[in-house]
RNA sequence: GCCCCUGUGGCGGAACUGGUAGACGCGCUCGACUCAAAAUCGAGUUCCGCAAGGAGUGCUGGUUCGAUUCCGGCCAGGGGCACCA
């Protein structure tokens, strides 16, 4: 059993089948035992995995084990989000089946996380694509429909007319399709929306119940729903220069206050009202038709140049019936947001004030910043958004902007056109409802049938799953699902007629939304979930996954939870009680002379001065070393976890992802970075082999209070026991480790010579016994392969992975005397040694006599000193 | 463009709620072991200075007895932006 060397590669497959001989991380949904569940987000079956998943499944695991430990019954699925794009672009590429594609990167991917040894339950194991899976999203689909949480509405989408499909934001590059390269534009479709904004209010609200969330993300989520509070106003048009009947514009507006510097009205491209105009006029169609030449993406529409195109439509000022504002059709007002209108104040709106300089429209600052006089206060380049007091606005002047808020609101609100009034307060979300359909094939069937007769029908509960077909060709540009030659003509449910099924496949977002209810009672072939599994599992404790998912995967299951309690699914509005975003794996990137990019693997490097240089293997050419950035394919700057486990083993790999970086940080993956890692899983069984025939029997325990050498190795495990845990329970995991570092750094004396400190030393033996114990169980969540190999060569029976954590003995993690820095004027002069429970009046004695406190004073009486508990002393002089 | 985050030695980073800046690791230097190398073990390693001492957490200003931590302005790097997952 004592190798010279712990061999990974042998031990490692040994333990994973022990784990699995005996079964222990399959779950019951019948323990009585306080329930833990951490989910890591599962991954798209790509094909192989990446250090990304590495790293995440690797922190899943170790909270895991550690909760394991601690007596939960612990929930730690895996399952496959399993639809998608990238199926379909291989199946066009290659002439391969989707489907087949998919799983056999499921099982390529489940052997290689299987040799990470990770601690989960595949027993219930789950992918979206399996219509054992989707059945029950088809089912709750209907539900909502129902529920009213599912509607039908025009959607814009980005359209390839040269290949006649619809392109996703990254299949749009500059403005062109990828594959076509023909100038994407924008169309209008039919599409499936879930009404999330019903739940705009509630989503806000909860986000303050969620303390176990980053700030960052709450925050993140805050600004996307976008609550905003202002007024709609209606704008009276004159009837002489309007297109059609219509004799109002509504707009939407935060800032009333500036009313009096308004230069323009600005509506969407696809306004009713721009529609009308541009049927009366060539060049303002014109306009719209380049408007439409651009993506959907936000990004995009914003960077644009400002385009805009006098309607000739006037708009009145709703406090002066003379003042005549022009209309415009511009290309960055949205009609998704508000009404699709805006009345234009260039100086205090930056978007506008580019408008206005553009087309020579001029500003009126109305709002001054405190302390500028109003006469010289001039906007050329730059709006002012700040506070300031009312100029230039009639009634208004010398308000602040609240109070001019206020007072618009209350003129406008009882100021009547119509049988209506002209203004009214509104609250806005900028949230939009989720647009779920997806004209592709590889995605879960919207389950509806469309008759000519009856209209939209929903498909009847006896005829879910609405399955896939699996014979499909991608020959034909454009949905395979729609080109299948009988799949989607059917007889109408109701009335027995001509239909045809819905063609459009749900988002996979849609699939990602409702997993982590699924796998509380994955079995259950009747409904998608079992009332009393879910209700005993959710909320998910901990939650892990990449910071890109932040807003929209994590809201969307936020509302879908809140939607499948409304259908009677599950019995909680929040899905995730606490999350934990991690950062990326990065490497550095390496470039020939040609520009083209070479692998890790590829090259070898030297030292080189003070820096170092990078050779090409097979040439020998210099390679220049690049920025490091995140491992992409198309950087070939990734590294393979197969080759990293078979060279080091799966301890190896994950003892490096957990140390150095904080784990929400981007992690730096480095050659010298593993071997540290593997010099000290080998440091470890080294030490663990020397000491163990020396140590005291297991169980043994000594009383260590006339042995200084004891006792301080005692207090020093139970010292590390705390640091170690408390590090885990805030997922810190690389303090963990430096903590760990630290203390078997301290065993080594033992390690060097066990004989001559422990042979004839019994209480010395207990304390190293209970030390050893100590740190094989402390390092067996991060490590457990090496840390069941060194639990048994410490003389165990039985699995380190179902040992229970140690217990902390308070008694020993403090002295009776602690040492306090003592600083004069807040520099560092001196340490003070007191004991643990001294009084202030006492310490303040002790200090102002130590000789460095009197020099740094210069003889002077000390003005004031602060002593603050078990931390530090100031001396003020 | 909008929203969010990050910035500390040669490098990754530590410092719980404002209280000794640089824990721990990597790298490097020196030493021990060795015929030698590797491996291993030990010592050192923020900068300036022989030293006493001084400076120092992207830059800049402020609050405080005390600021990596709080506030204002600036600079640099990164993430998200609704059909990638």
């Amino acid at each position: 059993m004592t190798a010279d060397r712990y061999n990974a590669r042998e031990a490692e497959p040994r333990w994973q089948r022990a784990w699995d001989e005996q079964k222990i991380f399959s779950t019951s949904n019948d323990d009585p035992r306080p329930k833990y569940y951490v989910l890591e987000m599962f991954p798209y079956p790509s094909g192989r995995i990446h250090m990304g998943h590495v790293r995440n499944y690797t922190m899943g695991d170790v909270v895991a084990r550690y909760k394991r430990a601690q007596g939960f019954n612990v929930l730690h699925p895996m399952g496959w989000d399993a639809f998608g794009l990238p199926a379909e672009n291989a199946a066009i590429q290659n002439k391969t089946d989707p489907a087949k594609w998919t799983y056999a990167n499921i099982a390529t991917m489940k052997k290689q996380l299987q040799t990470m040894g990770l601690s989960l339950d595949w027993s219930r194991e789950i992918a979206t694509c399996d219509p054992s899976y989707y059945k029950h999203q088809q089912k709750m689909f209907l539900d909502f429909l129902k529920a009213g949480l599912a509607e039908r509405e025009k959607r814009k989408i980005n359209w390839d007319p040269v290949d006649m499909t619809v392109l996703a934001n990254e299949q749009v590059i500059d403005g062109r399709g990828w594959r076509s390269g023909a100038v994407v534009e924008q169309r209008e479709m039919n599409q499936w929306v879930f009404k999330i904004t019903k739940f705009s209010q509630e989503l806000l609200d909860a986000l303050d119940t969620l303390e176990r969330w980053p700030d960052k993300v709450r925050l993140m989520q805050r600004n996307w729903i976008g609550r905003s509070e202002g007024l709609l106003i209606r704008f009276a048009l004159d009837a002489r220069t309007t297109p059609n009947a219509e004799t109002e514009l509504k707009i939407f507006t935060t800032r009333p206050d500036t009313l009096f510097g308004a230069k323009f009205m600005a509506i969407a491209s696809d306004h009713p009202l721009a529609q009308a105009a541009a049927a009366k006029n060539p060049a303002l169609a014109d306009v719209i038709a380049q408007c439409k030449r651009m993506g959907t993406a936000q990004a995009e529409i914003d960077t644009a140049e400002k385009l805009g195109f006098d309607t000739g439509i006037k708009a009145a000022h709703p406090f002066d019936p003379d003042w005549k504002l022009p209309v415009y059709v511009a290309n960055f007002i949205l009609m998704e947001y508000g009404t699709g209108a805006i009345f234009g104040c260039p100086a205090h709106d930056q978007r506008d004030l580019d408008f206005v300089n553009k087309y020579g429209l001029g500003n009126t600052p109305v709002v001054c910043p405190e302390g500028q006089d109003p006469a010289s206060f001039v906007i050329t380049d730059t709006a002012y958004d700040g506070d300031g007091r009312m100029i230039n606005s009639r009634f208004l002047d010398g308000m602040s902007i609240e109070q001019a808020k206020d007072e618009v609101a209350k003129r406008l609100e009882s100021e009547t056109r119509g049988n209506e009034p002209v203004g009214e307060r509104k609250v806005n979300f900028r949230l939009r409802d989720w647009g779920i359909s997806r004209q592709r094939y590889w995605g879960c069937p919207i389950p509806v049938i469309h008759c000519e007769v009856c209209g939209v029908v929903p498909v009847p509960d006896k005829d879910l799953p609405v399955v896939l077909p699996a014979d499909v060709s991608f020959d034909k540009p454009g949905n395979a699902l729609d080109h299948h030659p009988t799949w989607k003509h059917v007889a109408c449910p109701t009335c027995g007629g001509k239909a045809q099924r819905e063609t459009d496949t749900m988002d996979t977002f849609v699939d990602s939304s409702w997993y982590f209810a699924r796998f509380t009672d994955p079995w259950n072939a009747n409904a998608p979930t079992s009332r009393k599994d879910v209700d005993s599992w959710l909320p998910v404790d901990q939650y892990i996954g990449g910071v890109e998912h932040a807003i929209l995967h994590l809201l969307y299951s936020r509302f879908f939870t809140r939607a499948m309690k409304a259908t009677g699914h599950v019995g909680l509005d929040e899905p995730f009680a606490g999350l934990f975003t991690q950062g990326m794996v990065v490497h550095e990137t390496y470039r020939k002379q040609d520009g083209g990019f070479v692998a890790p693997n590829e090259i070898r490097i030297e030292p080189a001065g003070d820096s170092r240089r990078a050779i090409l293997l097979q040439t020998g050419e210099d390679i220049e070393i690049g920025p490091i950035e995140k491992m992409s394919k198309s950087k070939r700057n990734t590294v393979d976890p197969d080759d990293i486990i078979a060279t080091y083993g799966a301890d190896t790999a994950r003892w490096f992802m957990l140390s150095d970086s904080p784990p929400d940080r981007d992690v730096i993956w480095s050659e010298e970075g593993v071997q540290g890692a593997t010099r000290f899983v080998q440091r470890i069984w080294r030490m663990v082999s020397a000491a163990a025939p020396f140590l005291a029997a297991p169980g043994t325990t000594a009383d260590t209070s006339g042995h200084a050498a004891a006792h301080a190795l005692r207090a020093l495990a139970h010292r590390t026991l705390a640091d170690v845990s408390a590090a885990i329970e805030r997922l810190r995991f690389n303090t963990a480790i430096a903590k760990l570092y630290a203390f078997v750094g301290a065993l080594q004396e033992i390690a060097d010579k066990p004989d001559a400190l422990l042979a004839k030393d019994p209480v010395h033996a207990a304390a190293a016994r209970e030390a050893f114990d100590i740190l094989v169980r402390m390092i067996a969540p991060m490590m457990p392969h090496l840390a069941e190999e060194c639990w048994s060569a410490l003389g165990h029976q039985g699995l380190v992975s179902v040992a229970p954590w140690p217990q902390i003995q308070p008694d020993l993690l403090e002295d009776d005397t602690i040492t306090l820095p003592v600083q004069v004027n807040g520099k560092k002069r001196a340490d003070v040694t007191v004991p643990r429970d001294a009084k202030n009046p006492e310490i303040e004695a002790a200090v102002l006599a130590l000789d460095a406190v009197k020099r740094a004073l210069e003889g002077k009486a000390p003005r004031k000193v602060i002593v603050v508990p078990k931390r530090i002393v100031n001396v003020v002089g």
